[in-house]
Parts: structure tokens; C-alpha cells; sequence
DNA sequence: TTGAAAGCGCTAACAT
DNA sequence: ATGTTAGCGCTTTCAA
């Protein structure tokens, strides 16, 4: 291990000179050209690389940032990865490092990690927070300490704080338009899940329901129908909705697998897609790409959000005052499930 | 900042005593069960927590893994999600946080992370690296300074080291021994590339030939194509094959993108999956399971991957000696792709 | 522009 | 069982 003090011996210089030559870029330390020189070819002769602890001890920083998670099976979800992706792209190009934590801890006293406390320990001078569990008087607590978060892919009620969201509610109202515009009046919404995240009652929801309002279309028990995010629940709630009395010319699904779970539904039932039925999905993966009939879907570029979540959180690192909400827009990618009616 | 020095002011004792409390874990330091009870009741109310910079910089260690990816897209790729997932689990019942690195630099002088430099800067005690475009050098370089890491899902060759990996060309025998005892005696084999990783060939391609070799099936050209894992590769490769001379009744493919080309190239040429052809996929995810026909697959296991190479590399940070090699096996899915053929 | 000295918050060796 | 002392490797005043 080779430290400031082996450079500053053989140099013949002492420790703090290294240091005000090391830690500041290449550009401008008040160290003279000539040694600075030196001790730039001695510190690579030597291989030295900082010792990041002692340096984050001294600064009270730990150039590291962290990432949120309820679980460690949203890992798997296409939409996390999506956003984790776009965190590592925006932190790989800067001096951060990434880390991962995950809210649940099975097994010991405080039932959910406590996040003041990854501050307190010197572990994180940030946080990216993509965990709808959170517990709201985790976030007060960060907000009441200062401590540096951007909320992702997510909002609370009554919190005003820095987050960068896709606009659920827009996209729902988008979806409606489409389908209207293709002259659909009978439309009935699978959206998955009334509630997810801290909130009483999801944006996508409450966006069908103005945009229904706005066009016309009629909602109720044979129109909008909540389940899990599921292929299989949403495969029992299409093939209900299809059979009823007057059925839905139209679905719209939560996700890309309820869409296709809608998919085999009408197929099951002898219908055709799109003649016979237009989908649309609300989350866009190559499920929805590569289904039979290549599925109409809302992309929501999960990826943008987490990298611009990154980028925001770094500048409340150097210093940004105040609180940002930015949205991220989606778009409708037509594939081949939409079709007019007359 | 609440620290040590506070709470033994408060006590009466010194930094020391508090240290050797609040270190180690409730079961034994060798204070008195009194000092110990008046010194962890005031650092409960003072909301103590360790300033882990500072800790590291005594004792050396860093508490902490990294992750190595070669890139960020990597992070899109279901079986690396899968494997991140298993590695999370594992670290999460732990005392070790998790980073992620990633091997690819955009437009630094270094073009690769450098992976020894890692532990000399003391950001990780050890690394599980699942890159398989990293330099062998570099990984020479871990075992000449000794640090310790696991290779996740990937063995480079001639070198002996820790690593947790699928059988893959085991697997390729099982899927020839599945398909041959349904009676199929002409099976194309869509592999995907020849080469993934630091090794001239990919052991599912070795595994193919052996298995073609003891059962008698024919390769060649018309029936081993190689592409890249790509969905749409795989839909003209199987169209040429199913339009050749004798077109085979069986096709293997690489991963599940490729699997449903297949599926889509034989649909198109108004083939019937599976009494006209049988498909078999290498890798399972929700698009073989929610496929039109539900695609019989290779479950590679990689969330147990990664749990399994976590747990190794604890062990080695534990004072494990020696190498070992962990082979997580496969389990073939049957779903409805596939039948006997006279 | 450079050096001297103190300190970041913790642990560990040595004493008692 | 507890106190004393000396670092861990870096940064940062304050002087010169």
C-alpha cells in the first residue's frame, strides 16, 4: 500500500504538498509546474491510488451514491432495470459510485432499512429512492436533516421534494384519445393495482377517469376492472369483459404481460386482433415487441427517468437550492393491435 | 455528528471502552455488563451510529462487495437482473453493502476499469465479477496481489480460480438427449454467437457437438448456424432452415428471443408448432412462458448463480483457501413446443 | 508556493 | 475490565 507520505519521502516534499497535487484535477492545484511534475511521475511510478476512506474521512464526503429498492426481487422487474440502467449510465460517467439497497430486511428488528441512518454512517452522500414502500416519515426524516434524495419513478402525497416521475396521468388520458380517435366508444381499463406506492389511489387511474369523463366514455364495473399486475388475472378479467352483454371494442392493460394475457383471451374466444379487439399496453417490453400480433404500447422510458434522476441528484449535491419535479414524457409506440372502427 | 468521544464524555469512560462496546456484537466484548447497559442506553438515545469511513480507515476492511458488468446495458438483460437479484438476497442478509461497477469507460483515458484498483483505493473488500468482455490480464492481476473475487457465470480459460457457473454444456447434451428420445433425428441448432466472453469457443457449442457425436445427429452448416442473440436473426436462419431440402423437425435456440423468431418463422410458413416443429429455447423468461404456444426452455437458474457466488466470496473474505468451482445445474421446463415424432 | 501541525472518528496494542 | 497512546491516510487551517 503506498501512501502520500512514501511519495512525499522520496519526492522530498512533505504529505500536504502531495495531496493539494493529487486531489484536485490536473488543471489547477497552487503547487508549482515543476513539482507538481514530479510528483505526478513519482505517484504513477509508485502506482499509488488514493485511500478513499481516509480521504472521505477527512472531507466528510464518500463520493458514493446510493439506490433504493423495496426487495431484491424488483431486480427482476424490466421496469427497475430499466431505471437502474439509466442510473449506472448517468453515474458511471461521473466520480460516484453506485451502491444498492434494499429496503426489506427479513429477519431483523427494524423491519425496513433505515435511510437517515446510511447518511449518518458515512455510507452515502445521496440517495435515489425507487422503493414504494418507503415509509413517508422516512422521507420527512431526510427532508427534516437535509440529507440529499431525489424520489424515482415515484411521488408522495403532501411531500414536496425533488422527483423525477413518467406523466401517469397524461399517458391514461393519452390512451383514451387514441382510441377515441380511432372511433372507439366501448373501452374497458385493466390498469392492474388501485394503489401502489404511498398514495391512496394511483395517477394512472385518476387520468382514465378525467379522460373518460372529457370524451365521454363510459366507465363502471364492466369498464374498469383493478387486479394485480398479472397475465393470469388479466387473461379471467378480458375473457369476463368479452363475453358480456355489450363488449368492449377496445382494452387497455396496466402492463405488457396483462396485455398479453388480454392477447390470448380474445384468441381463446375466437376473436381476432385487431379486428375484433384493439390493445394497448401500458408498459412496453419486448413481450409486447414480439407478442403474435405486435402490441401497441406506452413506452415510458423508464431508462431516461433513472438517468435524469442521477444527473438531478448530482447537481443537489453541488449545491442546487429548492426542489424539482421533472417529467419525463412517454410515447405511444403503435405496433399492430390498434385498428378503426367505424 | 454524534461520536464515540460524546457518548464516553457522557458515560465517564474512554473512546476505547465505548469502541469495544459498541463494535462488537452484543454477545461479548469484555466490558462489565453494567458499563456495557449505561454505554449502549446512551448511544440508543444520543441515535449513535459508527462513521464507517472511520472504521474502515482502522481496520482496512470496507464492509463492502462490488459487482462487476461490462457495461450498463448489461443491467437490461433479464439473466444479469436475475443474477444481481440472487447476489442482492444474499448480501442483504449480510453485514456487506453491494456496488456496482462498470467495466466500460466512455471516453477516459483508461478505456477499462481497473479492477485491482478497486481494492487499492479500498472500495471493496472483494468482487464478484460477472464481465466477460474483462481483460485476462486484469484478472491475473487479482490473483498475483491476492484479492479476492469470484467469476459469476463466466471461466476463463487456463485460469484456476473461484467461480459459480451454469453446466452449460451439459445442458446442450440434455436438450440433444430430450429431443432425440422424442425421436428426433434432424435437430438445427441455433446457438447463438460462437464466442461470449474470454474464450475462443462457448461450451454450449462444445456440448452440442459432443452430444450430436454420441447420439448420431448430423451437424454441418444446414444444421448449426450461428448469429447473434437476436430475435430476428434467429427468424431467417430458421426460415432458410425450414426451407431446405429436408428441413428439420426439431430446432434448438439460443435464448428466448430467438426461440419465439423461431416460433414466428415456422408460423409463417404455415407450420404447426409443435406437430410440424419442435422448439426447445436455452434461456427461460416470461417470453417463452407467455409465448402463443408456451415454449419448452432451459431454466439456467442465475438468481441461484448469483446468491451462490455471494455466498462464495464470503467465505473467501472469511479466510476460505483454495479455489473452488460451484456448477449450478439447469432444469428443462417441458410446456408445449415440443412432441414425439415417430 | 510550501511546510508544520492538527484533526477527521475509529480501533488496537500495550499497560495497569 | 478499563485507560493510554498511537496510529489508519488523508485534508486543511495557519504560518512562513
Amino acid at each position: 500500500m503506498v501512501t502520500m507520505k512514501d511519495i512525499a519521502k522520496i519526492v522530498g516534499c512533505t504529505e500536504a504538498t502531495v495531496s493539494r497535487v493529487l486531489s484536485k484535477p490536473e488543471g489547477e492545484s497552487p503547487i508549482s509546474k515543476p513539482l507538481q511534475e514530479k510528483i505526478r511521475v513519482v505517484a504513477d511510478r509508485l502506482g499509488y491510488q488514493p485511500n478513499l476512506m481516509a480521504r472521505g474521512l477527512a472531507t466528510r464526503k464518500t463520493d458514493n451514491i446510493g439506490v433504493v429498492l423495496d426487495c431484491y426481487e424488483h431486480l427482476t422487474h424490466p421496469v427497475m432495470m430499466q431505471t437502474i440502467a439509466g442510473i449506472t449510465k448517468a453515474i458511471s460517467t461521473s466520480n460516484y459510485s453506485l451502491s444498492i439497497f434494499v429496503l426489506d430486511q427479513p429477519g431483523r428488528k427494524e423491519k425496513q432499512l433505515n435511510l437517515a441512518n446510511l447518511f449518518a454512517r458515512r455510507q452515502v452522500d445521496g440517495l435515489l429512492i425507487a422503493a414504494y414502500d418507503v415509509d413517508v416519515l422516512a422521507i420527512v426524516e431526510l427532508i427534516k436533516q437535509k440529507y440529499p434524495f431525489v424520489l424515482v419513478n415515484m411521488s408522495v402525497d403532501g411531500i414536496d421534494t425533488n422527483l423525477v416521475v413518467n406523466d401517469s396521468a397524461a399517458y391514461s388520458s393519452a390512451v383514451v384519445k387514441y382510441l377515441y380517435d380511432l372511433g372507439h366508444r366501448e373501452i374497458a381499463f385493466l390498469p392492474g393495482p388501485s394503489k401502489y406506492g404511498p398514495n391512496p389511489k394511483r395517477k394512472v387511474i385518476t387520468g382514465i377517469e378525467s379522460a373518460a369523463a372529457e370524451y365521454g366514455i363510459r366507465l363502471g364495473p364492466s369498464r374498469l376492472v383493478l387486479t394485480e399486475y398479472d397475465r393470469d388475472a388479466a387473461y379471467q378479467a378480458a375473457k369476463e369483459l368479452l363475453q358480456s352483454q355489450n363488449r368492449p371494442t377496445a382494452i387497455f392493460a396496466g402492463d405488457d404481460a396483462m396485455a398479453v394475457g388480454v392477447y390470448h383471451a380474445a384468441v381463446d374466444l375466437g376473436l381476432q386482433v385487431p379486428q375484433d379487439l384493439s390493445i394497448v399496453s401500458g408498459a412496453d417490453s419486448y413481450l409486447t415487441k414480439f407478442a403474435p400480433v405486435p402490441i401497441t404500447a406506452i413506452h415510458a422510458r423508464h431508462l431516461e427517468i433513472g438517468y435524469r434522476a442521477a444527473e438531478l441528484l448530482q447537481e443537489v449535491l453541488n449545491g442546487k437550492e429548492g426542489t424539482e419535479r421533472v417529467v419525463i414524457s412517454h410515447q405511444l409506440t403503435e405496433r399492430n393491435s390498434c385498428t378503426k372502427i367505424n
